[in-house]
DNA sequence: GGCTAAGCGAGACGGTACGTCCCGTCTTTGC
DNA sequence: GCAAAGACGGGACGTACCGTCTCGCTTAGCC
């Protein structure tokens, strides 16, 4: 329904328009760069380079690649917004939290959290604006979920995401519908054995 | 009981031995800068520098700041390693696991990890050369626990080491002895409630 | 009487005049930055900044800051131009040619000939507009003058404007009236010895 | 005769000896560039990428395109300074002073002198390692000069200079060996009038 | 004991990216 | 229509590390 995050009904800004050309270009190209070059590889340049964009407008208004990252994960949320707010059951949550992880944003992620644990100010940020978020749909989830096997809502959701997060990270096994219906069964007591 | 990793009873090779003193010198140092500048600001020309060693010779041996932090990382093993071969009960494996990252071992873990999630190379030879003796660890434990509340062993391998990491990565939560007991009731049935 | 430079009689051109505010705001300003920063470090976005004005209305008007100094020599010169044209004598001409050249005017003529000498087009707008002009008076003057040792007088407005540049540009000595007298006795053979 | 400026008998340093090649690189493109942008246009970068060379090797031994520019004069002087030394006479003396101004030495010395104009530490090394060279040199043709019309030494080298540096900054006439000879002609009183 | 062979500190080198500054242009609103 | 505000693509700045490459010196085993 908004325009735009800080507009009201202020009468417009003075001088020249944030270039929203220049924003999408800069979105798009981080997203291809980080599927051709992996995270690591990424830089300001080459983004601003292969964007056809100026450093400072990238520094101005994300300060540097996981700004950007953020940004893209922000707008990949709120296109599949609907879909989580409406799930109840654990299962479909699981499963639908699994899934929405595509390549794309798995190395996203990936790149988010590598900056994120050597930089305090951006875990801080990475926390606040992402992490807490998903614990909270999460946490409305499981109070609606009958019979966990585990009462401590706090620590299901620390081995919930902390077993998204470390397959993830050190690829460690599948994320998918199935193992995401898996881990719930098991969480409810209704493990296949 | 020689120092040199490769040795074995072949008759010692030509020229200059490798220094210890060199190793040792990078070894401490690393630690010490990742104290100071929290994993991120670490460089091999800043550890060469304050070592007083050539960069060359980091180059050669360890490869980069990873092969250091493995080092480090077995070194530190080496030490405590009788402790965890003997422990038994699923609780003090994992009060003794947590209790282990003492801060500058969270952040070689960290800084490890940072690389990893990056460098695909170096995400494999982690997970061959730490992350998989530790799951093997706690499998071990586990099949001796009675009465874990899920079945199946791999799951909750990641379901605990998951649970770490990710209070780790993003310090979201005490990681010490009592969350290693509370943890380990909560997956025996012996939850406090 | 109108300020505008271009304005005859014509019937005031539509639309919004030229802000005299403007324009006075930005020769002060670069006059002031000149004797803070030194010529090198000025800037047009400085000089925009420090005077309030739009970086547009700076190229619009003089081009770069080359257009403000001219300007601001023409200014300057405007005020004493009567002295200069009155002058008859070659002593009193050189001594009051140097004493015009107070630390501003000077950071101002070493800023000109600075960018004049790396842009030819520059160069042959200061040339015409400023230098020609001064070769101009000295020429007046020297007609008038009695006994000159060196009888080209192309060559002797060589010889004294070299002087006073090469002394100028490169902080050589002093330039002032008493130089003036000198330098002029010298070359009408009155040398103190 | 000499190697080396810094070589004694000392037993040579350690670590990777400077590069002669590069070295050359850097000076040879410099002069290319200043020849085809003309000392405005000229930039470290642009060296750099043209000589094939890193920035910081020219940072470090040169400190900026001024060094570049004097290590250029300096080798252009080294190899005509017998020329000078053996001079006697101040006609033979200007010629061959005005003669050296070949195209790219002015453009190196526009390119300088604009460079010292503005900042003053360049100036006074400048003034130390160039200027003051060249007044000796003047000095002691006129210390055996005859007849000289002024007799204030100082002041016939500032007027002497003072006319090479006004011609050629602002190309304002002549600079070669007839203008030498004739300059010489009218200060020894031999006018052609 | 002299020879050969590493290992090592030092440090120069070609690169690449950093984050900043300014350029000159463009596009708004407001007077 | 002029001006201030300010976003923009571009390009150079000077710095920091990268990983590689000589150097001279040291420290060993081997003939």
């Amino acid at each position: 329904m908004k325009t735009n995050d800080d507009s009201g009904e202020q009468p417009r800004k003075r001088g020249r328009p944030r270039s929203e050309a220049s924003r999408r270009a800069v979105l798009d190209t981080a997203l291809d760069l980080v599927q051709e070059c992996g995270g690591g590889g990424i830089t300001i340049e080459a983004i601003a380079r292969k964007a056809g964009v100026g450093k400072q407008t990238i520094y101005k208004w994300w300060g540097g690649t996981s700004g950007i990252f953020l940004e893209i994960l922000r707008e990949n949320a709120s296109r599949g917004i609907d879909d989580l707010s409406a799930e109840h059951d654990l299962g479909s949550f699981l499963a639908s939290t699994f899934q929405s992880l595509h390549p794309p944003v798995r190395l996203i992620l990936k790149a988010l959290m590598a900056e994120a644990v050597l930089d305090s100010t951006l875990r801080e940020k990475f926390v606040n604006e992402f992490i807490m978020q998903r614990r909270a749909a999460l946490s409305r989830v499981l109070r609606r979920a009958p019979g966990l096997i585990i009462k401590d809502e706090a620590l299901v959701i620390d081995l919930v995401f902390g077993f998204m997060w470390y397959r993830l990270l050190l690829d460690l096994g599948p994320l998918d519908t199935a193992e995401g219906k898996r881990l719930a069964a098991e969480l409810l007591g209704q493990g296949s054995r």
